[in-house]
DNA sequence: GGATCCTAAATTGTATACAATATTGATCCT
DNA sequence: AGGATCAATATTGTATACAATTTAGGATCC
């Protein structure tokens, strides 16, 4: 078991030139691993096979699963070990439902100061065009991870730190419902949904942004198949059996 | 330097009567003392003290700190180590900010499930009892701790999870500003209030009880003095000095 | 054959030892 | 005295050793 997580790049963290972060960077390998659905939801996250990945003790590991488990994005089970959070249709509801309280909250938020931010969103832009590229190339993953950071640098420009730490760990549990629910495959994201909520926002269009918003997140779930299996009625299924006794 | 938290029990955890929630226990003992008021915000949580008090090492007591980080209770300096919370005015307007909108919803959300949860939103009576009672006594620091407890118990109501986890960060850290921006004391709150806010659950008014919930809040705000001293001018201050020179 | 119990391996939980860094205090110099 | 420098101490950061628990495999019994 050597728990197949194929980083992209170097594992041995060079200690020069980072000065700071040595483990936010592990953070960020395994977090990205996760967003970009390389790591499948109940994935088992081994301490000694990740300390081995990235050349830490299990100190380190155990600090960075701890976080991934406070973010919602792992679940730890005592004596069981971490692993990748697997929402049941209950959660994935919860979860979606408080995604869109924080995004159309945010939405309101930059649309109202947009003229003191102008400059902000226009680099935004940048984002928008990078989401573009990689979902022209195959490079499903990036796409992914490149719309939720779209997302994410939005709550940042509401001025609310907290909201925006919020939705910092409400995104990636998106990308985890997705993933496991995710039904018509098609477009990724009709992408330029986030072009056009741009605009709205530059002209401080309050009205249209929370609507684009709105059209937005509709769209992500409708590509979901959440039906509520209302509890498996198993007297039910296997009818002609009991019948049969 | 003795770190004097002074807690209210026990200090040596008994094995045998708790049978899971070992570090569970050392947290909330600091989580409480925090929200009574007992640890100050600013206040150094020296890893080797804590540990001695609890009797355990500072393994345990440094997962505890993170948690604590990671609900916004304490901050964490690199080599530095751990210190309760002191948010700024500008982090304070942002908590209180995250709350309304929380709260807000969070009140929608019972009085629309109202009907089916009238067992669960009677028995927050309870609740306001006790607070009644530590609020008639002159023990101050359960009545805040009583009163945040029936903002997440509500939030528990609401049924999403995710919103619930949110507040259940938000409300220390307003336990916090308050102890911070506190200026004119009196009342600890309007404690009807609650009760109020109750009887229009139960009723299902979801107008009234979210005009209650934003009268509550305005209350609570009203009591800080946040005076945006927008970035001290030195400059200005020590006029009379520079004008000499 | 299938279930149960038991041993051995693997994995997580905790404490401790050691390294790295920061803090304190004293000494020295001007 | 005031300030700088450096050693001694205290504190945090990381790795490792050991304990507790779970898991896997196989022998035994019916």
């Amino acid at each position: 078991m050597t728990l197949n997580v194929s980083m992209k790049s170097a594992a041995k963290v060079t200690k020069r030139s980072s000065p700071k972060p040595q483990d936010q960077l592990i953070y960020e390998h395994i977090f990205d691993a996760i967003l970009e659905q390389r790591l499948a939801p109940g994935t088992r996250l081994k301490e000694e096979s990740l300390g081995e990945v990235f050349g830490v003790s299990r100190t380190i590991i155990r600090r960075t699963l701890s976080r991934l488990f406070h973010e919602g994005v792992a679940v730890m089970l005592p004596n069981k070990g971490a692993f990748v959070a697997k929402p049941d249709v209950k959660a994935a509801r919860e979860i979606l439902d408080a995604r869109r309280l924080i995004e159309i909250s945010v939405v309101e938020r930059v649309a109202h100061r947009s003229s003191q931010i102008q400059s902000e969103i226009k680099s935004l832009r940048e984002l928008i065009d990078q989401e573009h590229a990689s979902s022209a190339g195959d490079d499903k993953g990036t796409a992914i991870r490149l719309s939720g950071e779209f997302h994410l640098a939005l709550a940042q420009l509401s001025g609310n730190e907290p909201i925006a730490g919020f939705l910092r760990s409400l995104v990636p549990q998106t990308s985890l419902i997705i993933s496991l629910y995710e039904s018509s495959e098609g477009s990724t994201c009709a992408i330029d949904e986030h072009s056009r909520l741009l605009d709205a926002l530059l002209i401080g269009d309050q009205v249209k942004a929370v609507d684009l918003m709105h059209v937005h997140l509709n769209h992500i779930e409708s590509r979901l198949s959440l039906e509520q299996t209302t509890t498996v009625d198993l007297a039910n299924i296997f009818q002609h059996i009991t019948k049969r006794a």
